[in-house]
DNA sequence: GGGAATAATTAGATCAAGTCCAACAATTAG
DNA sequence: CTAATTGTTGGACTTGATCTAATTATTCCC
């Protein structure tokens, strides 16, 4: 990602090339003032990259799509969502370190520091395609979680219940993150959230119980 | 929807003006066959448009993006959840009331008649963008799951409660979906899937207990 | 039968997202 | 200094989506 934008002391093999000029950072910026001034939509890329001083293309060798500027925060805790799972130690229980590595992965959202998407996106007029682009971003998570609990459930259904967990999970974390962004600055941290939403649909599925036997509701 | 293209006796407030040439499904039909041929990414609206005979323009006249064209078996579904949801006996446990309706709409899902996205993505080039389309659908079964809950869930954390619940459950059934429609042909009915990976997340929930105690896990 | 009212269709212009390619600029390795 | 490497830029192009005005087909009413 960063080539020579720093942060690498210097025993890299050494970068060639020209160096790269515009950082991320400041396209990210750009794009954040004008989407609060003026609404997604009615920002162009163009309006971005001219504000950030760069050319339109240069937006798409940082950026794949428009979209990618609202979810940035999310694909970093996509990252800690990663990195916790594998920390796990083996002889947890698989759902139960699903469950943990979601509230540690809260923790890197402080009070302070909601996604910007999330707190003013009534101004930012978000609407369905933005919502799909998080959506998305929501699945890279549910994807995470599957891989590791396809590792460490066993089971005729395994695989099934794997992705059905991971994003059964998801959904309700989606629920705790949304309503937590809703209630504004004064709020518990966002891992109280998790806990109470994040539970019941680990406990459901039986954390000691890897495929639970099925017991069918009256119908009809 | 259908405005003069049948269906309606003759005793609806008589429509005038000029009666819809060209079907949906005439569109729809064009559109499969053309994905299929060439993969979704590239069919372009003027190909689509150009099989089923009418003007380019004419196809915003029934669909808002191409990406509809997808997931229509999804709307339908929707309005049949919507249905079997207002259907429920006022005195059913709410959660016991969204586990059933989701399995009466899976039986709308023969065994035979799969969503064709589901059965065919791998040719029709399925991508990001398509995913999002079919998660913007999926959100629309949680919206209206969550509307059924929040009227008929109490206690202090009824909202987002509701809404976990809303997206847990969804998610769940999507992973149900997608294993139904990968095991192709020959495989039990949806409704099976369902119930297996939907009930665990009710249960979690607590079906008789609609704000569950809240139980921390052990942590850190 | 002959208009108005109504609604679908169409043509055409326009905008913006995203792709592609070739030229150019800045840097490092030798 | 030269060559290789890599970021940046300009420009053309495709396509999805919106908008407006004009055209066409139909029903209602006289």
């Amino acid at each position: 990602m960063a080539a020579n934008t720093g942060a690498e002391p210097s025993n890299a093999p050494a970068t060639r090339g020209r160096p790269r000029a515009s950082s991320k950072a400041m396209l990210e910026e750009a794009a954040s003032e004008l989407f609060l001034e003026n609404g997604y939509a009615r920002t162009t890329i163009e309006q971005i990259t001219q504000r950030a001083g760069v050319s339109r293309n240069t937006f798409f060798n940082y950026f794949s799509a428009k979209s990618d500027l609202l979810w940035i925060e999310l694909d970093a805790s996509l990252t800690a969502l990663t990195d916790a799972l594998v920390a796990t130690p083996p002889e947890t229980p698989p759902l139960d370190a699903v469950e943990r590595a979601l509230l540690v992965t809260a923790r890197g959202f402080s009070a302070q520091r909601a996604p910007l998407v999330l707190t003013q996106y009534e101004v930012m007029g978000i609407d369905g395609e933005l919502k799909a682009a998080g959506l998305a971003r929501a699945l890279a998570h549910a994807d995470a979680i599957e891989l590791f609990l396809s590792t460490r459930l066993a089971g005729p259904d395994a695989a099934l219940t794997a992705r059905a967990v991971a994003l059964a999970v998801v959904g309700a974390a989606a629920a705790a993150v949304g309503r937590w962004a809703a209630d504004g600055p004064d709020r518990e941290p966002l891992e109280a959230y998790l806990a109470r939403v994040v539970h019941p649909v680990v406990a459901g599925y039986g954390s000691d119980a890897p495929t639970p036997a099925r017991r069918d509701p009256a119908i009809g």
